[in-house]
RNA sequence: GCGACCGUAGCUCAGCUGGUCAGAGCACCUGGUUGUGGUCCAGGAUGUCGCGGGUUCGAAUCCCGUCGGUCGCCCCA
């Protein structure tokens, strides 16, 4: 026997069983496909970086949710990657001047983070990151929204199940400003908004008025914070709403129509409450929810202009967002949109059943070999029973189009082929089951 | 870093005012059916009741600790 020690998993890590590996195919193959439609091309980097990567931007404090480390001896701090951006940065950064403009990357890397897991965040998780660097215009923000939706779409998701909800940095100060918050107090503002669903209207009102606010401005704040506007209307309608000059809004209104140009208005919601962190967003920014807002964010993203030269690039607009694969996949399940169609995998297209003779099992292999050589998903029994009911038993457990029969009437050179969906089947020569097989789809 | 709840068969769980308390369903295996599946019938195997300690004549049950899970808070890239 082996020991008596047992290993369990890490926390907050997840073990890929054959269903669940189907299902993060599932997804990635979504996610990679969505983002090849649109032009663009796949990137990664390394799993680590160094530690000075994610400080220079956050600050120390991020450290404490970093897994950091150094190697055995040496002083040099690294960390496990937390987030994709940096990296993307650096590359891009490193580039200089030869980067094409526009450069369209995107990548699916595995990111860590050190905090307590809990619903829709674990310590390990696999997020699709895509970037669209070079382009200034609303065109560019537009065009990574379509490409988060073209995936959520593919995956079987409506604009009944997610909205995308969008705001621009700009026009919320703007809006800010207009009600009284000085700029001093602009990224506490932001901040304020950020966490006004969480929050009681009491508190909400006690923390807008120490930012300098009256009563009236302090209603007001709260409806803007709250109010938020079906995307085929028009964005300016936030100003006139709240007693605000429409000309804040500009910038919404030209990305209302990059959308309108690529049918996504009906995705989208206007929601003055969307801010991000703080970090380096500085125009467009967009969350992705499902439509009740009872998960976490499913895909975060927007415009960050000064990103690439943060990291010692030259200054080049930039835009893009993250999904990550935890909340998408609650999401989905929550929806019923993960049945057995994608949790089995791919269905095998032949089973191939021996009756036990000694003809019957001379043939197996080697007929399971030629059609697996041909491009079929060929299975057959390892159990030693022969009972052809056992094996169309398994067959049909393992989900397969159809079972190849080597029975008695291969002494006449026929096989029996039986449509496991339909039911049905047929005598066939054995040298046309390639043929028969590659004409029903297999 | 803080808080709440939960850990019994492979899975979902019942049992929990301490005393037939080792249980059910599903799944699995065997047979009914030596060449026709997802139904049905009969039978079968399965557990350190998370782990450690304490209270007790006696602990799955009560207490403490610990590990793990879930969900919040903080934070959110």
């Amino acid at each position: 026997m082996g020991t008596d020690r047992s290993f369990q998993r890490p926390k907050g890590t997840r073990d890929f069983l054959p269903d669940a590996m189907a299902v993060r195919r599932h997804i990635e193959c979504a996610w990679r496909d969505a983002a090849i439609r649109h032009g663009f091309e796949e990137i990664d980097g390394p799993t680590f970086e160094h530690l000075d990567l994610y400080t220079v931007k956050s600050g120390d404090g991020i450290v404490s949710e970093l897994f950091s480390f150094q190697r055995s001896g040496g002083d040099v701090d690294y960390a496990l990657r937390p987030e994709f951006t940096p990296t993307l940065a650096r590359m891009a950064a490193a580039q200089g001047r030869s980067l094409a403009t526009p450069t369209k990357w995107f990548a699916i890397p595995d990111l860590f983070r050190a905090e307590r897991p809990q619903r829709g965040r674990l310590r390990e998780h696999r997020q699709w990151n895509v970037d669209c660097l070079g382009l200034p215009g609303h065109d560019g923000d537009a065009e990574v929204i379509a490409v988060a939706v073209t995936a959520l779409r593919q995956l079987g998701l409506t604009s009944s199940d997610v909205r995308v909800r969008i705001n621009h940095r700009g026009t919320a100060a703007a809006l800010l400003s207009a009600l009284g918050v000085p700029a001093t107090a602009m990224d506490a503002a932001f901040t304020l908004v950020d966490k006004r669903a969480k929050m009681p209207s009491e508190a909400f009102a006690k923390e807008a008025a120490s930012l300098g606010l009256d009563a009236a401005a302090v209603e007001r704040l709260d409806a803007m914070a709250s109010c938020r506007l079906p995307g085929e209307q028009s964005p300016v309608k936030l100003a006139t709403d709240n007693g605000l000059p429409e000309e804040a809004l500009e910038a919404l209104a030209g990305l209302s129509e990059a959308l309108e140009r690529r049918g996504l208005l009906s995705w989208c919601d206007w929601d003055p409450g969307i801010v991000r962190g703080l970090a380096y967003y500085t125009g467009t920014v967009w969350e992705i929810h499902d439509l009740a807002g009872a998960e976490r964010a499913v895909a975060g993203g927007g415009r960050y202009d000064k990103l690439v030269s943060l990291f010692g690039g030259p200054e080049v607009p930039a835009c893009g967002f993250g999904m990550g694969d935890v909340v998408l996949g609650l999401l989905l399940e929550d929806k019923g949109l993960l049945d057995e169609s994608v949790t089995g995998g791919p269905r095998p297209d032949v089973f191939i059943a021996s009756s036990g003779s000694d003809e019957a099992e001379d043939r197996l292999i080697p007929l399971a070999t030629a059609l697996r050589d041909s491009g079929l998903h060929v299975r057959h029994t390892h159990k030693a029973t022969r009972n052809i009911g056992k094996q169309l038993r398994e067959a049909s457990g393992c989900r397969a189009r159809f079972v190849l029969i080597l029975g008695d009437e291969l002494s006449q050179g026929q096989v029996v082929l039986k449509d496991l969906d339909g039911g049905t089947q047929q005598e066939l020569p054995l040298a046309d089951v390639h043929i028969v097989l590659r004409r029903t789809g297999g």
